[in-house]
DNA sequence: TACTAACACGAAAACGTTTTCGCTAAGAAT
DNA sequence: ATTCTTAGCGAAAACGTTTTCGTGTTAGTA
């Protein structure tokens, strides 16, 4: 078990100074080309590779990059993780990624860690505590201290930093317009509380859509799901509360529920009140994830082009760590959103 | 925009030295109380936090681990994250990721990166092309450098370092026997070529459990999918060769798939072909993800407890790492798999 | 022969910490 | 009055780089 080899070693060992060392090994023309040889030959013999942390020390960049996600066990988080890890590597860049399981504690803890020294900048997406508590100082810190951030998903506004989001009030009108155009009368909604703001915003385009066909949104076919707590019979109440609203509006025949479970689960509690999909009732998700491609009948969904907005955030990010003006103006970028039509509607 | 606090700007302010700013953070006894409370006040005040990478390079401890698996966008590998996030989390770790998207390079690469100092030690899964090539150098060098690596999933047990596994053959006899308890006559495997030592281990399991029970093991029932370029119309690829499976042999009433994926496309495939499940034909998968839970008919399979897996490999890495032996011995973790019933079997 | 220029290399600072060692001065002990 | 402790702090090395600047040697030029 051989530690590393450094320049120092290599030096001592050659009988040179680290300097010389270091210029040889970048082929400054300050060495001889004899000396050049040597110590290249030497060095490739003992597999020198630069210290990063050494590196990053004197560099002051790490060139690695922070992402923050409430949880990773996620399609959709995982496609634009693949997407950030993709151009990130192309430029030299690592990632290192900390999970807040939708904690505002966990949130802020992480993100001190990682900006003491240890990323150029963040990629995030904020918890579902932190937007109900509203509580931003975090990012204003990290910001302050010259560490760029670029939020994606779940982004806050009001924050001075760059955006890559979906249109989500025109995807839900996209979505919403199809069941309208494919003949539903009687159109729901399996929507998030409003905290959580891509749930508020595909509620508003849901809304909007009805409104600009003369329908009258009502109240009775909006269901909120409330899911601070996912508990492990989370899916049972799910399912409870989407099968009362059959029961108490039997005659319902559209659906669009603003992810990709909501979507599954209304399936699944549809069928087995005897409702035919897409005959009786017709179901479009959120987010094209594995479920909406294998479900049978598999689902038509408004896809958000995650690895895409992963590949721009990164491209945002790295732009920005690299770019010396100090205050650039923010930028937000919108990932273009599409139908995919499947078997879930006719 | 105020860059981050040091202790020489600290020490600089407060007309002391850094040792003594060091040592008052550190509330050491060397330092007067009064000196003491007025640097503490002061670091406080502008919220001085120790700069990681500094530390990192004097410690020689990155405080981070590295995770190489193949790729991200998949349940279980992203719950081994989780399970390995939350105990690295828990001991003040950070994790860093790379992805080899099954490709030999980019797994050298991303490991030749990483080892020079950005972390302490990598938790891996093998990639499919590194398999198949055999060759294992990158994983030895970097060993040899007294980097101390656990793998799990796609282990090769002649590496020197620790594993944490599951029992494959024995996890497939457990679903085979429980398709031969329920009365299935012609039971047929999908499964992989066999460079993919997990496919092949619960092949081996499949002709065990059938060799078991008197049932010679018929070579047409097996089916191994190529799955070395995952291309766009994969999955219709798939398919085909499923549906010639059912249509040579029109008897079979089980199948074990050594994946999620297989599973739900040879239901999909049977159903459309006019089998009934279970009553016509019995499904168990492998590895419990979202797609078994919400399929329909849900899917009966064999769990691999992914986050258990992530946080045994966390929790021995981390071990090896703070131990101060250089040479214990290597271990090897099962951690044990449960079969789930579900809809697909009788 | 004396001066300059180019060449080849070394010394040292810097990045931000921690920690060991040494120094000074005040008080205690002799 | 002299020596011994001890409290309180500073200096400096170390982690592994890169880079600027300085310097000695040699060769070329006047």
């Amino acid at each position: 078990m051989k530690r590393k080899i450094t320049l120092k070693q290599i030096a001592k060992e050659l009988g040179v100074s680290i300097g010389t060392v270091s210029k040889a090994l970048k082929d400054s023309k300050e060495i001889s080309e004899e000396t050049k040889e040597k110590i290249q030959a030497f060095a490739k013999y003992y597999n020198y590779k630069p210290n990063n942390i050494a590196l990053s020390l004197k560099n002051r960049k790490t060139k690695t990059i922070g992402i923050l996600i409430p949880e990773i066990v996620h399609h959709f988080f995982s496609k634009v993780i693949q997407g950030i890890e993709k151009v990130a590597n192309k430029k030299g860049y690592n990632v290192i990624i900390g999970l807040s399981n939708e904690s505002f504690d966990k949130e802020v803890i992480n993100m001190e860690m990682l900006a003491s020294g240890s990323i150029d900048g963040f990629i995030m997406s904020i918890s579902k505590e932190t937007l109900l508590q509203q509580d931003y100082h975090h990012l204003n810190e990290t910001i302050n201290q010259g560490m760029p951030i670029v939020m994606f998903d779940r982004v806050v506004s009001d924050i001075r930093c760059d955006k890559v989001i979906i249109n989500d009030v025109e995807a839900a009108k996209k979505a919403v317009n199809k069941l309208i155009k494919n003949n539903c009368k009687k159109i729901a909604i399996i929507t998030t509380k409003d905290y959580v703001n891509v749930g508020r915003l595909r509620t508003q385009g849901y809304v909007e859509a009805l409104n600009d066909h003369e329908i009258a949104p009502e109240p009775e076919l909006i269901l909120k799901v409330d899911d601070k707590l996912v508990t492990e019979d989370y899916i049972d109440v799910l399912e409870e509360e989407i099968k009362s609203l059959f029961l108490i509006n039997p005659d319902i025949d559209g659906v669009f529920a603003v992810n990709e479970l909501y979507a599954i689960t209304t399936m699944k509690v549809a069928k087995n009140l005897g409702r035919k999909i897409p005959e009786d009732l017709q179901v479009i998700g959120f987010t094209d994830g594995v479920l909406s491609r294998h479900a049978s009948p598999s689902l038509t969904t408004v896809t958000q082009y995650g690895q895409k907005i992963g590949e721009v955030a990164a491209a945002l990010l790295i732009e920005k760590i690299e770019s010396e003006a100090s205050e650039d103006p923010v930028r937000t970028v919108v990932i273009e959103t599409e139908l995919i039509e499947r078997e879930s509607t006719k």
